[in-house]
DNA sequence: TGTACATCAGTGAACGCGCGTTCACTGATGTAC
DNA sequence: TGTACATCAGTGAACGCGCGTTCACTGATGTAC
């Protein structure tokens, strides 16, 4: 309360950006980006048209605002589904967290990712875009690094292994949020974890060839 | 000509149609769906503004003739890429042909395969839409059976490699549409190559322990 | 072959609407003295 | 503590614009007789 006032010494009293964003991402969540205008974002707030203007110069830019807190939970997630394991767990168990981690957060937050791939929406030469984009690519890198030091994919390019993992999370975050997957009736978890445990299968160090 | 003639025997003279349908591709492959409208549509194409009414009563109804469009081309793309290895090819080098002609369908066709996913620009109701996709899984469904019989993923249940294979195709072209894999400078077929090589490394029948 | 008529994809004017943007303004807050 | 002033996030009226939609119309084509 306090510190939103600070924020936000004026008649509206709360944090108009936060707000904003929060609005957007309800609308985008209901009917997707393609509804949301600086306008009706203000209607809902019971604001007038012209407030969001001192947040926002445009509908980019709150889109833009959107996907780099999109990448930031992402990364967050992400670090705390590996972290949350504990220092016992391999470097296996810690990938596939992170794995796990990346379509969690699509399914919690499909509002931001649906604006954070839609290039269209932002202001792409945004700097924090780019880096929040980068972070979340590192991270990932990083954890290959650490599973092939465990003998995964063994001899394989680590950016090689990181484009595959990272293809199979966005693909069936991507698939299952357009609806593509959600015909065969079977819940996320359970397709996700399939999914997985044949990725891992595939990656893992091989202790005996099967059958 | 004559046919054109024949399909719209009137002022324009042409196919105005497919016109609309061409010029909305190309507008979307330069700024994206969300610069679309029917109005500028007919503007490019020199025509009333109310001309367009006539073939799409609104302009979820042309994206959704794109996205039909798009799924009927995908599925000719994955047929074609695997039939055209001839008879004696393997099971398996046909399921790698499907997964190419995936990738290589979204990368040759951006604006189809953006206005596919996008849920809230279609009439998702739509049943040729519901249908079309339906026949994309089944192809690869039917693949993934195929590749079963020779030995590959054995133990595993269909529609979970079909749905790894479908993530790993999907997110590849997602990630490379949107700009996040373009960031390290290589060729997309390298990337696909060296993903798709993983991946079959993954499924195959696992001839010998690897190391 | 010629005439009358139905069809149908266009035209172009008109409409109301929601949009982003601008602008003079208001009043609450924080700061200098 | 009290006054004067700068700042800044709001208001609300006004603007021009592009949008989808409607409507009476036009004229080319195809069909019946």
């Amino acid at each position: 309360m306090t510190a939103s006032r600070r924020a936000n010494p004026t008649y509206y009293g709360g944090d108009l950006r936060r707000d904003l964003l929060d609005t957007a991402l309800e609308l985008i969540d209901q009917e997707g980006p393609s509804a949301v205008s600086l306008r009706s974002l203000a209607r809902r707030l019971g604001v007038s048209h012209a407030a969001p203007a001192n947040h926002f110069p445009d509908k980019a830019a709150l889109f833009t605002a959107i996907a780099v807190e999109g990448f930031g939970l992402l990364a967050r997630a992400m670090k705390d589904g590996a972290g949350q394991l504990g220092p016992e767990a391999t470097a296996g168990q810690r990938f596939r967290a992170a794995g796990q981690a990346y379509t969690g957060f699509a399914l919690a937050h499909p509002a931001h990712f649906a604006v954070m791939w839609q290039r269209d929406l932002l202001h792409q030469d945004d700097p924090a875009l780019a880096a929040a984009g980068d972070t979340t690519f590192e991270l990932l890198l990083g954890s290959v690094r650490e599973i092939q030091s465990e003998g995964w994919a063994a001899g394989s390019d680590p950016q090689a292994v990181a484009y595959l993992a990272w293809s199979v999370v966005h693909g069936l975050a991507a698939l299952w949020l357009g609806g593509s997957l959600q015909r065969s009736q079977r819940p996320f978890d359970e397709i996700a974890g399939e999914v997985g445990a044949l990725l891992g299968g595939a990656l893992s160090p091989r202790p005996a060839p099967a059958t």
